[in-house]
DNA sequence: AACGGAACCTGAAAGC
DNA sequence: TGCTTTCAGGTTCCGT
């Protein structure tokens, strides 16, 4: 269930696996022969450009990963796709399929990734062009940080987190945040992003909700537990249908 | 135009 | 044990 830290990671891992190298063989016929010029990462999807012109799109999904294997390895457990470069194969592997790999031979990218706002990483973000944007908008701000369209690559776990950081109460309105509170949260996106990329780097990446797995969270997925910060407890409440986790007295309410 | 909710899909855990 | 419900870090579509 990645985001942008995690596809971050991702990146990393294919820009090595596969960056620069010759596809020799590929689950998909019309790769075969092209070479990955580079990955690169805008908001959750993945971008690589090919020597012919024609770029690859993949986005994870849910529970879509990378892998690497050896070339004479079988097919893995739900693999999708595969692309094989020299000795080494890259598998891409989705138990719940909703990920997606598009293949856009003009290189034009689909409609969401055309229509993604600004990229911490590869854009940089603007407290005064973020505070504009969430003035137009009557959601709570935990809401609006998954609208991509405001910001690529924040995600459910991101938004608690980034929130926690700023001591924003989730559920306040995205128009009622004064440029000082914006100012705040673009920190806390950082400062979370960053903590995520060093907590979770690893050539196999896991993703907190599988089975067994760490949770390096401060917040999410910690209900009942006490804030980091104050030790108040956490709470779990659901905004527009999704999980939100916060910490109801050091996060400052509506 | 903007918003909330359901739908898409599968697996694991919790509840009965 | 086995059946049912709930939940999951994604986007997209549909109705209001």
């Amino acid at each position: 269930m990645p985001e942008l830290p995690e596809v971050e990671l991702t990146r990393r891992n294919l820009a090595r696996w596969i960056g620069g190298k010759k596809i020799a063989d590929a689950s998909l016929d019309r790769l075969v022969g092209e070479r990955v010029r580079s990955v690169e990462r805008r908001g959750k999807w993945l971008r690589l450009p090919l020597s012919s012109g024609a770029v690859l799109f993949s986005h994870l999904g849910m529970t879509g990963k990378w892998l690497e294997r050896s070339r004479s390895d079988g097919p893995q457990r739900w693999e999708r796709a595969r692309i094989d470069v020299g000795r080494a194969s890259v598998r891409f592997v989705d138990p719940r399929r909703f990920g997606r790999m598009i293949l856009a031979r003009d290189g034009k990218p689909p409609a969401a990734f055309a229509a993604l706002g600004p990229d911490p990483l590869v854009d940089g973000l603007d407290a005064r062009a973020l505070h504009a944007r969430l003035q137009r908008t009557k959601r709570s701000i935990k809401e609006t940080l998954l609208d991509q369209t405001v910001l690529a690559g924040v995600g459910n776990i991101q938004a608690a987190e980034a929130l926690w950081r700023a001591r924003i109460d989730p559920r306040r309105r995205a128009d009622r945040l004064d440029l000082a509170h914006v100012r705040k949260l673009v920190a806390g996106i950082f400062a979370s992003i960053r903590f995520t990329l060093g907590s979770e780097d690893a050539p196999e990446l896991v993703y907190v909700e599988e089975p067994g797995a760490p949770n390096p969270f401060k917040v999410y997925g910690k209900a009942e537990t006490p804030c980091p910060r104050c030790r108040a407890n956490i709470r779990r409440i659901v905004q527009a249908g999704r999980s939100t986790f916060f910490c109801p007295r050091c996060q400052i309410g509506p």
